[in-house]
DNA sequence: GCCAACGTTGGC
DNA sequence: GCCAACGTTGGC
């Protein structure tokens, strides 16, 4: 069992939405880094458990935890041009992008903010959230900080 | 392969 | 809205 976390901006798709849809999951889509693509792709296992965070809004933390469902299937919108995560380079026959199926599993009592993560960069040492100019949407979370994190709510 | 230019992310 | 940090692109 591995432990992740999970960005997403509230006002594109953030957790209320999760929790909206049906069997409250939702396929990860639109991941166009190719670190958080090999995440998704080739070390997420089917029942990993991930943070939900808030980026790019007025509180930034995690409001949840989720499950990762399944597992990973070529990212259909790379070929849509439609999309806005459409990708001309991707290549049906090769493809480059992929995705996960994530799940919500509860609510977190209180959002733990990126303020107090950073306050509490001593015992979160390597967690890559709190590193200088971190822009990554999907990271692994050591396990100790897992449950360090989880102790904070 | 180098690196400048550019676009994006995301905290503040 | 600002801007630092980062990833990608493309000329050479």
């Amino acid at each position: 069992m591995a432990y992740w976390l999970l960005k997403s901006e509230p006002d594109v798709f953030g957790w209320e939405h999760l929790l909206a849809r049906p069997k409250q999951s939702e396929p990860w889509d639109g991941v166009r880094n190719y670190q958080a693509r090999n995440f998704l792709r080739d070390a997420m296992r089917d029942g990993d458990e991930a943070f939900f965070y808030h980026s790019n809004c007025a509180q930034p933390g995690i409001v949840g935890l989720c499950r990762i469902v399944g597992e990973a299937q070529v990212d259909p919108t790379a070929f849509d041009p439609d999309s806005k995560y459409h990708d001309p380079k991707s290549d049906p026959e090769n493809p480059r992008w992929y995705l996960r199926t994530v799940q919500a599993q509860r609510t977190l009592a209180r959002t733990i903010t990126l303020a107090e993560l950073k306050e509490r960069a001593e015992a979160l040492e390597g967690l890559q959230l709190i590193r200088r100019g971190n822009r990554l949407s999907v990271m692994p979370i050591e396990a100790d900080h897992w449950a360090y994190i989880l102790g904070l709510e």
